[in-house]
DNA sequence: CCGAGACCGCGTACAAGGTACCCAGTGGAG
DNA sequence: CTCCACTGGGTACCTTGTACGCGGTCTCGG
């Protein structure tokens, strides 16, 4: 793990070609991984699961994952090559961009665990370039190159937001064992303490007037991502409107 | 942890007023479990460490805290107090915004491994709800509450995403044990291959042209934050502007 | 004032989990 | 054919969260 012996993940070489042919390989092993936290979360994906699951011993994975966290990379960036965005520069950047958000947080709500691995810079996974080309395209042409930066950490952030707190949120009543509504009168108590207190009017005032909350997480998405689809364009030079930016 | 016995964390009263006096207390536990973690990591708290820390036996941790999760979860509403809010309906939301916006960074470079910790709705701790009645209530009297709610979150998710890549390259970088250069100049291999391939267009745009990341990150933070704050003073109503609205 | 019993600190013990180390077998290079 | 870098994988070690139980202590009901 010195420096002098650093290579990124994706300039390692799968394999030599020397030695009895490998009965495995890295695209099993990551399938497997994600399979496995996709039904049982990401810590359920220990070692020895993936190992059952492929029909491999334990520490013949080490012969195609250095570790645990490259293992944890390379599933990041799979589940990322999920992400339809082959038609991506279709001309009508609204659209794309919905409909790209849209598979954004599809993918997301597919793989749960994603919201729990830290990325960094430098990982740049084939997958996710192929995203950014793709993405970035979109506005490329009528945008600046650190404006387009700009919008798209917008647009990302706010998708992935959204998405984080869905996932926590399902995450919590699955390990709760109980349905959606037991789960939401469980802490009716605490929330019914906390209105009646009387110290919280904001607090209260979400509880008994909101009607966001009450909405499909569909509905809710729709509306987050209408404002800051907005946001954009406002950013985006008149010339460049989307014939869609009437809803 | 049968649903009949479930209480949340934040009405399980820390102590009765039988048996001997404890030792220590569940603020005491939850400071040091911060400090270890600032310092080191939030894997680095593990329950051995903080109970050294502190000078007490390991199992003795669990007459003051359910679990570790439980504990990550009050060390969470914990550092959620340190964003000074005190001052903040001032009647200029933007300065209001601002500020709250610079504390919740600052907050998260301080205690990185919040970037880590899930959170779910219920766990409504005493300084989060602080934090949203003086958040919230900023823009309480310009919109409706469900209007408010989308704003604030608009808001929280553009600081969140972009302190939390701030975090996970800092992290990044320490891990490596190098300078931020040195760091930089290990992926370069990589990057260079990629551009040199011609593969990828925009992605070399980025490396090439973009300025943006050349910015120190108080820089980009302050640009990023001045797009999200116009956002919101377009949804706002007109009457509202603010008086610092230009820059 | 005196049990009783709830609560304290904490040592012991166990079940996972990641992975270092080792060994036997395999198959391409010379 | 010989060599040896490579393969699969078993065993073992260390770390982690935490269940359990023990002996001591303090409050309260009588």
């Amino acid at each position: 793990m010195t420096e002098a012996e650093y290579v990124s993940i994706w300039m390692r070489p799968e394999r030599s070609a020397y030695g009895p042919k490998p009965v495995h390989s890295r695209a099993k092993i990551t399938a497997a991984a994600v399979r496995i936290a996709d039904a049982e979360g990401l810590e359920a994906a220990t070692m020895r699961r993936i190992a059952a699951e492929i029909g491999a011993g334990v520490m013949s994975l080490y012969r195609y994952v250095p570790s645990r966290e490259d293992l944890v990379e390379l599933m990041a960036d799979q589940v990322l090559g999920e992400i339809d965005v082959t038609a991506m520069p279709s001309g009508d950047w609204r659209t794309d961009l919905t409909r790209y958000a849209g598979g954004l947080r599809a993918m997301w709500l597919r793989h749960p665990w994603i919201a729990t691995v830290q990325r960094s810079l430098p990982s740049f996974g084939p997958n996710q370039l192929l995203l950014v080309e793709r993405l970035m395209g979109v506005l490329d042409a009528l945008v600046p190159i650190d404006e387009n930066l700009g919008l798209v950490a917008l647009l990302n952030s706010h998708v992935e937001s959204t998405v984080r707190e869905e996932i926590s949120t399902a995450r919590e009543i699955h390990r709760s064992g109980l349905s959606e509504s037991e789960w939401m009168a469980r802490s009716y108590p605490y929330i019914d303490r906390l209105v009646k207190s009387g110290e919280y009017p904001i607090f209260t005032k979400i509880v008994t007037e909101a009607r966001q909350p009450h909405l499909s997480r569909e509905d809710q998405f729709r509306l987050g991502l209408k404002r800051v689809l907005d946001c954009i364009a406002a950013a985006l030079p008149a010339t460049a409107e989307s014939p869609m930016s009437a809803h």
